[in-house]
RNA sequence: GGAGAGAUGGCUGAGUGGUCGAAAGCGCUCCCCUGCUAAGGGAGUAAGGGUUAAAAGCCCUUCGAGGGUUCGAAUCCCUCUCUCUCCGCCA
């Protein structure tokens, strides 16, 4: 959420940094709405002020013994108007609200402006994209020659966007998985959690998925409204929900490996051969809570410990900065780190880090003690895929296949993998 | 699933219709005193919001959440959520 004072002071400015977005904020509609909301409020608090003075003179005069009779007749006449009072209150705040919450984060100054991908700007390139001296396979062709990856069973089962895999290509995963946490805890700080999988609307709410974008997520019951997690960055933000941290407890820097589950509406048609786009992949996500003014450079630090993953795996990859028309909602700043996948011959996302500042924070209440006046303030939140595992597998398949369809298993992951060298069909 | 108990400020914990946003204690901050390793005295110490250019001040809201009764609710009524204890079931 935006400041709201930030909204009704500067909302031509706020629309203009918007429009970056290519969305557009109704600065004037919703200065009138502000209008109403600050009228009806000034009126309401006054009527509630005289209600409660009345309300204590006649506890006072009772307590006297004196005839309350004539007083309570004066104080009635105005329980009415109070009341309609506090309900047009209530509606022109929900409203507002509503608003508020439809509107995406600031985009941060340094972003370039653009409105699709082909606008976003490569910061840098790690590796150098090997030649194999064969044609290389794609990751779908090598998994079924291996015969331990079957999208078939996976349809039978569940339908499109899903994959069942088997035997050693089973176990990569999860070596990847396990490296990967291995790697943020030991080598990077942070701290392992485990979170829930299905959450309630506030979660959501609170970074950002609703009420925009019901229709990605995967909804279980009505009642209770539970939703799978879409990313562990839903469960691991909302740890700072509603509390005040103590200025030397931060930062605070969480990691977590869930299922992540999207509907993938208003995808289709993309990605729909092979394990990139699919409705539950494995991720290792990064969170982090900082102070205020420092998450420009917690967000340096934060892609950094992706791109670690990516070195130790000898991945070949580029960093990108997101132009502000494909920059996510709750961001102000992304990276996209893209791996280079040998058998697509290009660059993919494997990882997007990103810069919330108090976007999210304001939705959830996370604060912190500021250590100068000792009073509450936003907190900063960042999140960080470390990296997604599905397509971890995908580059370590293509990218380490050798001519027969076999696959070498990378230096770092064979502690996890028994001691295996490759994967053989 | 059955039976019961509970949810109050950073913590412990009082408060069953009227100066209660809330006693007391602990903790924390500042000041004073004391020459001694610990103690004494005093003051302050919730959050959100509005008003304001901002601050001060003033005002509103909040005692798990949402409704209701009332001139007035932490206190009474209803619904829900969560926690704890016992029983049952169970990975």
């Amino acid at each position: 959420m935006i400041d709201p004072k930030l909204l009704r002071q500067s909302a031509a400015d706020v629309a203009a940094n918007l429009a970056r977005r290519g969305f557009v904020f109704d600065a004037d509609g919703y200065l009138a709405l502000e209008e109403r909301r600050k009228s009806l409020q000034v009126e309401t608090e006054r009527l509630q002020s005289e209600r409660n003075a009345s309300a204590k003179s006649i506890g006072k005069a009772k307590a006297r013994g004196e005839d309350i009779e004539p007083l309570l007749d004066a104080v009635k006449q105005m329980g009415e108007r109070l009341e309609a009072n506090e309900a047009a209150l209530q509606t022109v705040q929900a409203e507002l609200r509503d608003v508020e919450l439809g509107l995406p984060n600031l985009i941060a100054d340094d972003v370039p402006v653009g409105d699709t991908e082909d606008d976003n700007v490569e910061v840098r390139r790690w590796g150098e994209p090997a030649d194999p001296g064969f044609e290389a396979r794609d990751h779908i062709e090598l998994g079924e020659r291996l015969g331990q990856l079957d999208f078939d069973a996976a349809s039978r089962i569940s339908g499109a966007r899903f994959a069942v895999m088997t035997g050693p290509l089973a176990r990569l995963q999860r070596a990847l998985i396990q490296f990967m946490l291995d790697t943020h805890t030991t080598d990077h700080g942070y701290v392992e959690t485990y979170v829930p999988y299905l959450v309630k609307p506030p979660a959501l709410i609170g970074t950002g998925q609703l009420p925009k974008f019901e229709e990605d997520q995967f909804k279980t019951t009505d009642e209770p409204p539970f939703y799978l997690i879409p990313t562990a960055e839903v469960p691991v933000t909302n740890l700072a929900r509603e509390t005040i941290f103590d200025a030397e407890s931060l930062p605070i820097r969480y990691a977590a490996h869930t299922p992540c589950f999207r509907s993938e509406a208003g995808s289709h048609g993309q990605d729909t051969r092979g394990m990139i786009r699919q409705h539950q992949f494995e991720k290792v996500e990064l969170v982090h809570f900082v102070a205020p003014d420092t998450s420009m450079d917690a967000l340096e630090e934060l892609t950094g410990h992706a791109e670690a993953v990516l070195q130790k795996l000898e991945l070949p990859y580029r960093v990108i900065t997101l132009c502000s028309g494909d920059t996510g909602f709750g961001s102000a700043k992304t990276y996209d780190i893209e791996v280079w996948l040998a058998g697509q011959q290009r660059y993919r996302e494997i990882s997007s880090c990103s810069n919330c500042n108090d976007f999210q924070a304001r939705r959830m209440q996370a604060r912190r003690r500021n250590p100068e006046t000792g009073k509450p303030e936003l907190i900063h939140t960042l999140n960080g895929s470390g990296v997604a595992a599905g397509r971890a597998l995908i580059a370590v398949m293509e990218n380490y296949q050798e001519a027969d369809g076999s696959i070498r298993i990378p230096e770092v992951l064979k502690p996890y993998m028994g001691g295996l060298e490759k994967i053989v069909p």
